[in-house]
RNA sequence: GUGCCUGUAGCUUAGCUGGUUAAAGCGUCGGGUUGUGGUUCCGAAGAUCGAGGGUUCAAAUCCCUUCAGGCACCCCA
């Protein structure tokens, strides 16, 4: 019996042009975040089980997270978010770092669910947090981070639409239709009011609220928050239109006012794309004082479906400048020439297959590598190679000197 | 975790009312007289038909199980 060639399930292989995409993506989330002065930290991808236990949603601990026992007995857990991580990390230095903070990640994340379109059991996952800022500036800087990213991207502003809501309005609007048991659960049924028949939510929230029609009618009818007002009014001076969307809940318990979404607006792929809020407690809960703080997070899946349904994938091609196809047996005294390139910042690779000449250009062409350099008896002789460009096929005889002014 | 759909060479597919050596295009590799690509011509390699089991004289084609993928639910940083 052989070995199955296929990655473990809900995971992906990254060939090279794969990695190239995923490199593409963190390279416009890391510019734009430290354009915005975010520093980058890291921690351990395993946690202690407790971490997630209090701070997340009971599901994605129960069942959604890989926990194991490690060899002295303690249960651990993949980091299924970054979020209580950080928390931490904050919570461990309280006293000693000067605010505001402004840090970023960019983790592989894990969860335990059923693969499907968009949601993996793995992805690369864009934490931005600040800490330290509680009012509304720091609401309006992550969401101009957010749009600023999707600008990077080349997404187009009717691509994709920013919503906002309070998780304190929407408190006390549950609040005072009368809840049953907990508002955690009424929250998440009326996160799905976007995707559900209105009849199925009034009948769901039935089971939860005293007064499930009072409740939908104020959240539809009543308006945003003062706040969530003033909010939308000053990004819109700055050039982001946002949506006010007071059904808009997120799926955390650990969010305690603000939150935010982005939604891709292709009808192909209507969903929410990433979004995150304002969670004030999380630090507190490691027992140091309470710090105030937002954030979001973005996964490399969903941004990769996005890029693609609306044509946003750049070319991306191979990093090397230079393919040096050999004539004959030269292979040790192009060394020489190679070596003194590479150490003028042009990388090179040389084909070593000894080979026809149009096999070894077919080779460099295929690998999208722009140059060709020949290297040969004569070239080795007179000093002078000729190199080829593959794109405009335009051919010259250069000295080394020459080539390093070209194209350094 | 639940339900439905799908699974043939690296890729896209044909074959599927069961019947001799599973077919094609693209890609890969080689060649078209010893130093030049992106077009073309010729040739080769490459599939125990996702895997396991069953029915049958005979299965890629029927049945079961399992694995993987897709869609919906659940959930969603």
């Amino acid at each position: 019996m052989s070995l199955s060639t296929q990655p473990y399930k809900g995971t992906r292989d990254f060939y090279p042009e794969d990695q190239r995409l995923l490199n593409y993506i963190m390279w416009c989330w890391t510019e734009v975040v430290e354009s915005f002065g975010y520093e980058q930290y890291n921690a351990p991808m395993l946690e202690p089980i407790e971490l997630y236990s209090a701070k997340t949603s009971e599901e994605i601990v129960n069942e959604q997270t890989y926990a194991f026992e490690d060899r002295g007995g303690r249960k651990v857990t993949i980091r299924p978010e970054m979020t209580p991580s950080v928390s931490r990390m904050v919570a461990a230095r309280r006293q000693e770092l000067s605010y505001p903070l402004r840090w970023y990640s960019i983790p592989n994340v894990w969860r335990y669910e059923r693969p499907q379109r968009g949601r993996l059991r793995e992805h690369w996952q864009l934490n931005v947090d600040m800490f330290g800022v509680a009012g509304i500036e720091a609401e309006l800087e992550m969401i101009q981070i957010a749009d600023a990213i999707m600008q990077r991207i080349g997404a187009k502003r009717t691509d994709y639409e920013i919503r906002i809501n309070s998780r304190k309005l929407l408190d006390k609007r549950i609040k005072a239709s009368g809840v049953k048991s907990d508002v955690a659960s009424v929250i998440r049924i009326i996160d799905r009011y976007d995707k559900t028949p209105r009849d199925d939510i009034v009948k769901m929230l039935a089971t939860v609220v005293d007064e499930p029609e009072k409740l939908l009618k104020s959240l539809e009818q009543d308006g945003p928050s003062a706040e969530v007002k003033q909010l939308q009014d000053r990004l819109e001076a700055l050039g982001i239109t946002v949506v006010t969307t007071e059904t808009l809940a997120r799926g955390f318990d650990y969010y305690t006012d603000i939150v935010f979404e982005v939604f891709d607006t292709d009808p192909e792929n209507n969903r929410a794309m990433f979004g995150g809020g304002r969670y004030d407690g999380l630090v507190g809960a490691f027992g140091a004082e309470p710090v105030p703080t937002i954030g979001f997070g973005m996964g490399d899946v969903t941004l990769a479906n996005f890029l693609q349904a609306h044509k946003l994938v750049p070319a991306l091609s191979c990093e090397t400048d230079l393919y040096a196809v050999l004539i004959g047996d030269v292979y040790d005294a192009a060394q020489a020439p190679i070596t003194a390139l590479r150490q003028a910042d042009i990388t090179v690779a040389v084909d070593s297959t000894g080979r026809k000449l149009d096999k070894q250009i077919k080779a460099a062409d295929k690998k999208g590598i722009k140059h060709v350099l020949f290297v040969g008896e004569e070239e080795l002789a007179s000093g002078t190679y000729r190199i080829k460009n593959l794109q405009t096929g335009k051919e010259e005889a250069l000295t080394i000197p020459e080539i390093i002014k070209q194209l350094g």
